[in-house]
DNA sequence: CAAAACATATAGCCTGGGCTATAGTTCATT
DNA sequence: AATGAACTATAGCCCAGGCTATATGTTTTG
């Protein structure tokens, strides 16, 4: 059996991934549509996350309070700076998971569907690593 | 951006993982104590997980509920015929995902932090592309 | 074998992230 | 400009999974 404080540390470590998941998946989407459609509905973000209205308002509100995006009534939504930022880095993690995946021999269907988990359990060495592999198999 | 109803149908697997995600821990390491020292107590469960003692019981109460694993008051915990079934799932999940990070390159302590996460969103086609690596790379 | 130490359980709290049902706004169309 | 459709918000519910403080068992040990 490892050591208890590193197992310990390791399952804590996953717990905090767990708490910035949703907030990473929100501003990459958001930023996404607003890139593809010019704004960001409500209503984009739960038809796109399988997810009801209300489940999107509120976690709106939890972006906010977080200060990852600013929402009035009614008005579509807007990344803060910090939002950005998170965005950026998620969406550069996400297809670098979905590269690496897909370099490996996975299917393209279920490389998309592993990595929107994966993404967020992936450290910056982790990630190198995937880069590498990428770049040597081309 | 990708079709909406395949997006939406990412996201809902990933929350569904993250569902089981708390069971296939617990009875992974309920295993592996039971193994290793011969019960699997609260206490130590607690402690290797980095979690309250009240946590614990109550998490043992939803698997207890589940068919997971059988306990009796003040007594240590013991997992059922489904439960050990999960348990060997989890751990060889674990294994493969561990021993691919370092095929990789990664760091055996990067490799153990990340792969405590990533192990839950493994699909089998992406775990047997992972056992293909390391089989390769040996 | 009693007392202390330890382990387990219970009570009561919190937040996140889901949901449905209902109410209120905005926008497009006629 | 009025109305209906679409969207957004609010209310109120649920469960998972955290916590602390307190109570109750069990085990060890003097
Ligand atoms: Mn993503
Ligand atoms: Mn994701
Ligand atoms: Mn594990
Ligand atoms: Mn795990």
């Amino acid at each position: 059996m490892p050591d208890a404080d590193k197992q310990a540390a390791n399952f804590q470590r996953v717990r905090e991934a767990h708490q910035v998941e949703v907030a990473e998946d929100y501003v990459e989407l958001i930023a996404d549509l607003i890139e593809a459609t010019g704004e960001a509905r409500a209503a984009d973000i739960a038809r796109r996350l399988g997810v009801s209205h209300p489940t999107v308002v509120k976690a709106i509100g939890r972006l906010q309070r977080d200060g990852l995006v600013e929402s009035l009534p009614y008005r579509s939504v807007f990344l803060t700076e910090s939002g950005r930022a998170m965005a950026e880095r998620s969406k550069r993690r996400h297809e670098v998971v979905l590269g690496f995946l897909k370099a490996l021999g996975v299917a393209d269907e279920t490389a998309e569907r592993d990595a929107e988990g994966i993404e967020h359990h992936v450290s910056d060495e982790t990630l190198s690593a995937f880069e590498r592999f990428i770049r040597d198999s081309r």
